[in-house]
DNA sequence: GAGAGACTACTCGGATACAGTCTGTCCGAGTAAATCCGG
DNA sequence: CCGGATTTACTCGGACAGACTGTATCCGAGTAGTCTCTC
């Protein structure tokens, strides 16, 4: 069980956009440069961010994306469910119901108790995901780690929008 | 991004070797008729199972699997991992690296930020996994849901050992 | 009756096949800004 | 100099292909009990 690569691709882009100046716009190329992705495939990424509502787009010379929302109000759980889909990460296909010694016509009292501990480990996860927002993310990476890294990407971006 | 079918069919094997009489073992044949499954391709979950140590097997006839350790030191997360592997759902291919305006000779002073997110995130699913053993789940199964069909089952299971 | 050999039922592992998803590419349609051209 | 037409640069969406993984089946090798046969 693996997350796709597509969402590594669309945290960082999100990481990217939340520090843009407001109302501009940061193309796909620019974003595929600085992350050394395949352009096309990239967009497919973004374009699933875009359908969840989370950036926005514009066309002609000029546009690309930003973000939809502040900052604060995008967590990682958005873009990782936006890119993965919101289905459960643990499918219960009810195999109890093919037992041989089931009573016939017995009703299923309510989820199987299996599929309910490993809900409930889904739900830990995305509670940590929905924990973080794209704002303490700028926030750590402005204070704890890399700042000549971050800062150099910030001009480097300023110089394209 | 799913966890396959056969972390399923590990968790209602597990559960059901829980609840075997001490030093007797159950075929693979007699796991997939109870659950409804194809008994080649359940064995592979199975064999998984008897790799990572948490099961052990008998050839011969009355031959088949049984735990290998008590139940209550087997946890939800021992299985998955035993079926899905130990790999973190979360793969960091450090894009950073890719920056063109990364300065030369740059060196990362620790893990991608947004890796340490994602990492801490999977982490608490694991913990909460962890946290469920295989004998907590048969008290459960016991007491609180479908009394009637896990008696029958037992029942079942307890003519063919 | 006892021991050796054959038989049976099972696990284990490899080979194979098919479908679906992931990854990646290509191209045409549509759109908004910039540019150009005619009045 | 101004307004409309053209060009340009981008997004969007679909089509397509290759690689990989998940799902599933089949079969032969090996093993531990059981049965049979011979002495």
């Amino acid at each position: 069980m693996q997350l796709k690569n597509q969402v590594e691709w669309a945290l960082h882009c999100c990481a990217i956009l939340a520090g843009l100046p407001d109302g501009r716009y940061l193309a796909t190329k620019d974003l595929a440069e600085l992350h050394g992705t395949p352009k096309e495939y990239l967009s497919k990424a973004l374009q699933a961010l875009s359908a969840a509502g989370l950036v926005a787009s514009t066309l002609g010379p000029s546009g690309g994306y930003r973000l939809a929302r502040p900052a604060a109000e995008i967590s990682f759980l958005d873009i990782v469910e936006a890119v993965e889909g919101r289905q459960r990460t643990f499918i219960c296909t009810e195999i109890r119901a093919n037992s041989p010694c089931r009573p016939a016509g017995f009703c299923d009292t309510g989820p199987c108790t299996i599929a309910r501990v490993m809900w409930a480990a889904d739900q830990a996860w995305r509670d940590h995901l929905a924990a973080t927002s794209l704002a303490q993310l700028s926030h750590m990476l402005d204070a704890e780690l890399d700042p000549d890294l971050w800062a150099a990407t910030g001009r480097w971006v300023a110089q394209r929008v």
